[in-house]
DNA sequence: GCCGTTTTCGGCCCGACTGTTTTCAGTCG
């Protein structure tokens, strides 16, 4: 069984946890934490580079060492190292690292003192009064461990950026009622459009700060205050969502508003330019010594260092500085860009809306057409349409297309990617058709390289034009089953098919990365909402988010043309207009 | 353990808040 990227990053995240609670050296652990993130979001696999010998130090924070380490763990699984700092401590104490308050220096004293192990062993001891006799812990510190034992059992990790807004959006507003509030923002992961978000973090400024604390501890949702200081503040939601507020003077606002977007990554490389330019970075401003030379707007702390502005969605540390540095960032797409969508449902199949409601719903948000592609009989779950329910429902958009103004309906369908690659209705119907989606809903736990022919089979298929949601991922439910998406990626650009970024909040599948990778690999994504009733043309702007994380321009994505332009890249349109001329 | 506009050694981002202290360590973002 091959290995993935995320489990050989998993590896060194481990050392680095146990490195740490043995107090090694900090940068030590670092490298570790540096080399697992690089890894893990490195666009290609990690273990078939090994394979095909190419030399995996060309990944950000990998050196001798641990090249020499990836390549262990590709061979065996795992690396000696791990192997020996596991005999030495118990594995298990790394998960008290994740209950907050808890970091490596009080998870060691705890382990020594008590022989805590696990998050059980730390509840006992906390209840039985242990915690407060172990030198350096007291009454509030052994209180604050079981209230957030507590919130560690009911805290799902992360939310999705869809559920976290429904939770942003009010609070920005009671924020800006308070009084000498000047600018209230999200910032942070949100605000980088990330499809999870683990918390929010939101800035705001005044000329007061404890005065916004004061009035943000109050927000009704408010259930339970984690710090209150004069410049910042945390506290928990009712909805489970943890929030972190930031309060600084007017001339602070660009500098702490990069420095609160993030990522990690990007700051600590922003600071490190500044220090070769002997300048200084932090949230309230660039400095030559004393004097603040920026820091009022992000362009102003950006240009400072030398840099053009950086577009939250791409401050990754994927290139985004190099590019800034040489004035080459992409231009990226903006949801207005989007002229058409190429994926939807009506009641025919399991949508709630009829044609010329969707129709009107699409119009309405600006779309010029709109591809009707209810599914095909058979798919799990889902009425579909038949060969003659097909037929009825492309005579049906004919006759609508001939009323409509403004707006043009494709005929389509979400044909289902049968087990063995073939399409699940017969090609004579699919002939009939502007645009063929093809989609995986049935055996998305197939063996790699069966999976993989699977879907290489139903490109070659001559009516098909896109492939809907490519992993077939929901996210926080269902993992992306395993594919080779860049034989996919090159399969489907050498026959002029085009891959799917699915907008609804819990796919967004393709991922930022797989954006990336399409536009490298030259095949065009098509951003569409996969929308179930009018409401659901609203997704398309997360699905633009997403698309922008992964440096999409307008040429990259297919619904920015119109549909002039558009029908000859379909497959089905374009052979039909073949025979026709 | 990595890395180089201080390049093979000596750095490695920087500040706020809390609790347990009695001037600071630990944690977090």
């Amino acid at each position: 069984m091959p290995l993935h990227n995320a489990e050989m990053a998993s590896v060194f995240e481990q050392i680095a946890d146990l490195l740490e609670i043995q107090g090694a050296n900090p940068f030590r652990v670092r490298a570790y934490r540096n080399a697992a993130r690089s890894v893990g979001e490195f666009g290609k696999s990690v273990p078939a580079m090994i394979e095909q010998n190419e030399d995996v130090k060309r990944i950000a924070g990998i050196g001798d060492d641990l090249a020499a380490k990836l390549r262990e763990i590709a061979a065996t699984g795992t690396c000696e190292l791990l192997t020996r700092l596991r005999a030495e401590m118990p594995a298990a104490i790394t998960e008290l690292l994740q209950v907050q308050g808890l970091g490596p220096k009080r998870v060691r004293a705890l382990y020594d003192a008590l022989h805590v192990q696990t998050i059980e062993q730390l509840r006992e001891a906390a209840e039985q009064g242990l915690i407060r006799t172990v030198p350096g812990f007291g009454e509030k510190t052994q209180a604050h461990i079981l209230e957030r034992l507590e919130a560690h059992a009911h805290k799902s990790r992360r939310f999705a950026l869809a559920f976290a807004e429904r939770d942003a959006l009010p609070l920005l507003a009671h924020l800006r009622t308070g009084k000498g509030v000047e600018q209230a923002v999200v910032a942070g992961s949100f605000r980088r459009r990330c499809e999870t978000v683990g918390d929010l973090d939101i800035l705001a400024t005044a000329r007061d700060g404890r005065a916004v604390i004061e009035h943000f501890v109050r927000y009704g949702e408010v259930r339970q205050v984690l710090a209150r200081g004069d410049t910042r503040s945390s506290v928990v939601l009712a909805s489970g969502m943890q929030v972190d507020l930031r309060v600084v003077e007017p001339e602070s606002f660009g500098a702490a508003l990069v420095y609160f977007t993030g990522s990690k990554a990007h700051n600590i490389a922003m600071r490190r330019i500044a220090q070769g330019l002997r300048l200084k970075i932090n949230e309230y401003g660039v400095f030559r010594g004393e004097d603040r030379i920026a820091g009022r707007t992000e362009e102003s702390v950006y240009a400072a260092i030398g840099l053009d502005w950086v577009p939250p969605e791409l401050r990754e540390r994927h290139g985004e500085i190099e590019a800034a540095h040489a004035h080459t960032l992409p231009c990226l797409i903006e949801r207005a860009d989007l002229v058409g969508d190429l994926h939807a449902h009506t009641r025919a199949s399991d949508g709630r809306a009829s044609l010329l409601e969707m129709a009107l719903a699409a119009r309405e948000r600006g779309l010029q057409y709109l591809a009707v592609t209810d599914h095909s009989s058979g798919a799990d779950g889902t009425r579909g349409l038949d060969a003659a329910h097909l037929g009825r429902q492309i005579d049906e958009i004919d006759a609508l297309n001939r009323t409509l103004h403004g707006v043009v309906l494709l005929k389509g369908i979400e044909v289902d990617i049968l087990e063995d690659g073939r399409l699940g209705l017969p090609d004579a119907i699919l002939e009939r058709l502007d645009i063929v989606v093809g989609a995986v809903h049935t055996g998305f736990d197939l063996p790699r390289a069966r999976q993989t022919e699977r879907v290489l089979r139903a490109l070659e298929h001559p009516s098909m034009s896109i492939l809907a949601h490519p992993t077939g991922r929901l996210i926080g439910e269902r993992e992306p089953c395993d594919i080779d998406l860049v034989r996919v990626m090159r399969r489907a650009r050498a026959l002029g098919c085009h891959l799917e970024l699915d907008a609804q909040p819990n796919r967004l599948d393709l991922t930022d990365t797989y954006c990336r990778m399409a536009k490298a690999e030259g095949v065009l994504v098509a951003i569409d909402s996969d929308a179930h009733d009018s409401a659901g043309f609203d997704d398309l702007r997360y699905g633009v988010d997403q698309a922008r994380r992964g440096w999409l321009e307008t040429k990259d994505v297919l619904n920015t043309r119109g549909l002039d332009a558009l029908r000859p890249l379909l497959r089905a349109s374009a052979s039909r207009l073949e025979r026709t001329s």
